[in-house]
DNA sequence: CTGTTAGCGCATTCAG
DNA sequence: CTGAATGCGCTAACAG
């Protein structure tokens, strides 16, 4: 079968412990056993046995990260920042893990799964990406889960998640939150200032964090405006919120279904850049212009967005640079902010896509 | 530290064999017994040590998968797609294994430190997907390396990859290919059936397999319509094919190129379809409409492609099934194709960016 | 600086 | 059907 320490120490006639000493190079070694070990590897074309190393040092090369759909970029830019940060190393003693990416499609069972799988591989550390779904029950199975892991040494990060409450200071857990409510306030606090007023909004799912965040984001503006529920443009602003999910599918039904609620909408709020598409398509299909009939506006900031025609008005989130800290964090390369919860500020960012309501449609 | 099989024998009263046969189903067990181990498994909260149950069973629930770009939705789609199958059956025992996604960025030396860390993980199998970079070196470095793996039994699939010639038979080495020659033929000829005859061509890294077939699939396709290379418009068709990377940036750049080069090119067909978001931006930036002044098509039809505006005229690739058909092959859970290569076909998506040339321009 | 000795936690013989 | 014993390949004390 495979070659292994041990026909590599036979070779280098050596012992299998000064192998594995020049291997892991944490400790000394004469100049010329080191030589004639590391010609003895190469020979051999030895790798050594990642699973062996792991349980015999209790140490593991793995750390997963959990994210709600590997083919959104929202997620992918997360990923991509995180995996420079963990696999940097390389081959090297020390450096160089691998990320073990988890697609939970949104479904509180499969992160349940995955948790418990990564649990069984011993994982270094684990990073949970994006919005959680808000219900007692799961909240307490994850908690639950991450508990143990902690407890077993592993590094847990949350990033674009809310903190888990109840967890933060026994655990050591460590977030990266993303201002999702000031975001959306300041996105709907620019149609407003526009001169928009049935400002139609096409969230997320219902029970997640960040669809609950960006909406309350958006009526805080509202409110601030003297548009509150209580006032007739601030109900007909409650009408017209319609949840769907993270996809353009969604926005693009959810479009036909606010126009079929008020023709006179002249502003679309999205729940992300992805929705905020399948906003436009619906409008363009309807016949409608943008910005000159409605504006619309997305979320996140993603690559695509400067490049929609017109350019999309979104809320950028430094989504790299959090998911680098994240890997940095996740690795224990970087020391935790101050309470163990830091707070990533996002970014208006006005483009064509929103302009002042045209005079005949208000 | 962890509860451990022991620990669990010990509380069901039993030793700790019967346990492991309990928790694998594989042996024969009273139920009562049974039952007794399944309660101290519960009430200990005990969960398998994948690291020693790979060590002593030498097997392993690691499936690694190499992308050239997490953030990049073609693959995405592609990685969703595995993941579906390879994690089927979540925590039961024999399903659920865990996808350890490698972005090697394009880089060769990544490709391979990843593929060292695999192996060191004595992964169960492993896809590398997307184009490779065509040196002789690299080829057969990553032919030793998967050699060395396929011989310590971990599966192995190419997915949107060109076979590797030399080690198919021999490691019974498994390819999904696809028909990007085919495709980006088939574009072109509905370019110049339109009428188009200066098209520009923004082309992927050069080194690149998939960069190298699309170009092909172009220059055939020119060429059967009489316009090889000893022709006119041929040698002006070479003058106009600018090499980038696959991202949005680079399409832009190139297209401003192409200007500079042709002021009159009435058609640009990008490597992708990000590099043709691109495109678009650079030639709405310059003043051109699409397509109007300039038709521009795509490839891959990513779920953006035909939010664009215009919606983007592209060439199909079925990521998705791809992608999952990839996972049941590393799996072992469907019959490899004859001869180990199966090559999927791609469709003209025909869409509002491209149009006849304006007597204008041509 | 180097060799020897124990396990790490589990699956799997081999007996009973 | 169940238990005892052995070893997977490696690291980590512990001696020299």
């Amino acid at each position: 079968m495979a070659v292994t320490l041990a026909d590599v120490a036979a070779r280098a006639g050596v012992s299998s412990a000064t192998v594995s000493r020049v291997l892991n190079g944490n400790y000394p070694v004469a100049g010329s056993t080191k030589d004639r070990v590391q010609r003895a590897v190469e020979e051999l074309d030895y790798v050594v046995n990642g699973q062996a190393r792991a349980l015999a040092a209790a140490t593991s090369d793995l750390i997963g990260v959990l994210v709600n759909d590997v083919a959104d970029p929202f997620f992918g830019l997360i990923a991509s920042a995180l995996q420079g940060e963990i696999g940097a190393g390389g081959t090297q003693p020390g450096g160089g893990k691998l990320a073990v990416v988890c697609n939970t499609g949104g479904s509180p069972e499969a992160e349940l799964t995955y948790l418990t799988l990564l649990e069984r591989q011993r994982a270094a550390g684990v990073v949970l990406t994006g919005s959680t779904v808000e219900s007692k029950a799961h909240t307490a199975a994850v908690t639950a889960r991450l508990t143990r892991l902690a407890a077993s040494g592993t590094r847990i990060v949350l990033c674009g998640r809310p903190p888990l409450e109840q967890a933060e200071d026994s655990l050591g857990l460590i977030t990266i939150a993303f201002d999702n409510r000031g975001g959306a306030r300041r996105l709907t606090e620019h149609l407003l200032s526009l001169g928009h007023r049935r400002i139609g909004y096409v969230a997320g799912p219902a029970e997640r964090s960040t669809t609950r965040h960006r909406l309350e984001g958006h009526r805080e503006a509202l409110l601030a405006a003297g548009l509150g529920p209580d006032t007739r443009a601030g109900a007909n602003a409650l009408r017209l919120t319609v949840h769907g999910g993270y996809d353009r599918a969604s926005g693009y039904d959810a479009t036909l279904e606010l126009l079929r609620r008020d023709t006179g909408v002249t502003a679309i709020v999205a729940a992300n850049d992805t929705v905020a598409l399948g906003v436009c398509a619906a409008l363009r299909d309807s016949g409608l212009r943008i910005p000159g009939d409605v504006s619309v506006a997305g979320f996140d900031d993603l690559p695509f967005s400067v490049d929609a025609s017109p350019a999309l008005t979104t809320v950028r989130i430094p989504l790299q640079d959090a998911g680098a800290r994240a890997g940095r964090l996740v690795m224990g390369r970087q020391a935790p902010p101050p309470g163990g919860v830091a707070t990533v500020a996002t970014e208006l960012m006005v483009r064509g896509s929103t302009a002042p309501p045209s005079p005949g449609r208000r």
